[in-house]
DNA sequence: TTGTCATTTATTGTTAACAATATTTGATAA
DNA sequence: TTATCAAATATTGTTAACAATAAATGACAA
């Protein structure tokens, strides 16, 4: 019922980085951590072991704990491996979602598109990323659904790092059509449109400019979120 | 060049794991492991973390760190996850393999063999775990190999618990088939091949009889390896 | 003997102090 | 002004002591 504090600060920190308040590179400082969540070093320390460990913070010895930048190749593995999963996801999910599944997945994209409209970011990403979480969810496979999860913690540092300002995230239409799919329970078309709907978000990304600068962090992190995630 | 005490301490319960020398369930006291390893506590817990948080190791607040032990729902997952990574593996290896590589894994076959005529169930393990480790690198995709990694880790622990004793690893023929469709370059017949060989793993589960018990730490971690480890 | 409960022991969780290492600052010289 | 270097500062790494909790022990009664 309750979080320890080394889950409240994982979460905290996840949550940042998928809604890209917390951008790429940025210091994750031990002082500064404990004193956000009044809490000693130690379930600092552990919190940030445990990111390491999904590769989302980087360990410098003696330097600190960093958001990770994802280099080119990095960024390439992890959609290809997106790709592999979510087809693999799509297919276990086809004509397995519920009709509140299916609502929930409509509702979210006309969120995300208000988000869009809005120009509010941070709930364009969340709800994008929920979407995506959403139809792991119907597939049924806790493992898949955890590493997805850590999949897309990490698109989102690729998009923030390498992607021409504005072009991120999905197309709203694609994911229309992959809800369509997805209660006709056609699961071929659902396979190929979600293949085709990560081709496009990483054909999107530009790698000769090189990344941006990092920046602090107590405003970034303890931003409230406006809508409750789905539990 | 040289690993910090946690990369240690992680290190050795993980090769443990592979080799079924430490068991589902077992318990991993602090003191112990900080025995083990002259260091502090500290270190310790965060080797645990790391641990936890690749789900190998499960945390009980105020009870300890345990091996994970896998529910039947759970090795489901995981085998159906490993279908899907080592077959998108084995697309992006067919081809790939170099005289090196096709060399490493005919050895191995051997040595895999030997070990099991000598009953020598760790060598064993470890050989057929490095056998579908090498093909991952071989398709060189770090995330997917990752992945791969961790649940060749948790698929061994569901092999300790559900296997009737002896039934376990891998079938030496199907690994050589495997091998040479590698080498021909023939991608469907090596995908469908890698996809049975996982199914016939699975279908070697017994989920009827209930787990054994646990067991002690210090002799089980510190089992020096015969043949030293790829590096 | 067996079951229950208080006491003792061991283990995990928390905190603070100290040491080792980077980083920053500021002075000096070219 | 710019570069270099030493001192000062801040941060990470390590250790030990203490508190809180769970497990083990043993006495007592049925």
């Amino acid at each position: 019922m309750k979080d320890s504090p080394e889950d409240l600060i994982v979460n905290a920190i996840l949550d940042a980085i998928a809604e890209q308040r917390l951008p790429a590179g940025t210091k994750l400082g031990e002082q500064a951590l404990s004193d956000l969540f009044s809490c000693n070093r130690a379930n600092v320390r552990r919190a940030l072991a445990s990111l390491a460990a999904q590769q989302v913070v980087e360990l410098r010895p003696n330097r600190g704990a960093f958001v990770m930048t994802p280099s080119p190749k990095e960024a390439r593995d992890i959609f290809q491996a997106r790709r592999a999963i979510e087809r693999t996801i799509a297919r276990h999910a086809s004509g397995q979602a519920s009709p509140d599944d299916i609502a929930f997945l409509r509702g979210n994209i006309l969120e995300e598109a208000a988000a869009r409209r809005a120009g509010d970011k941070p709930a364009e990403l969340r709800a994008s990323r929920q979407f995506h979480m959403r139809i792991a969810q119907i597939a049924g496979n806790l493992v898949l659904e955890r590493f997805l999860s850590e999949l897309t913690m990490r698109s989102t540092l690729i998009l923030g790092l390498y992607s021409p300002t504005g072009s991120s995230s999905c197309a709203e239409d694609e994911h229309d059509r992959i809800v369509d799919a997805l209660e006709a329970g056609s699961t071929d078309e659902l396979v190929r449109l979600a293949d085709e709907h990560l081709r496009h978000l990483e054909a999107g990304l530009n790698f000769d400019e090189p990344p941006a600068a990092p920046m602090s962090l107590q405003e970034q992190l303890m931003v409230p979120r406006s809508t409750p995630s789905a539990k």
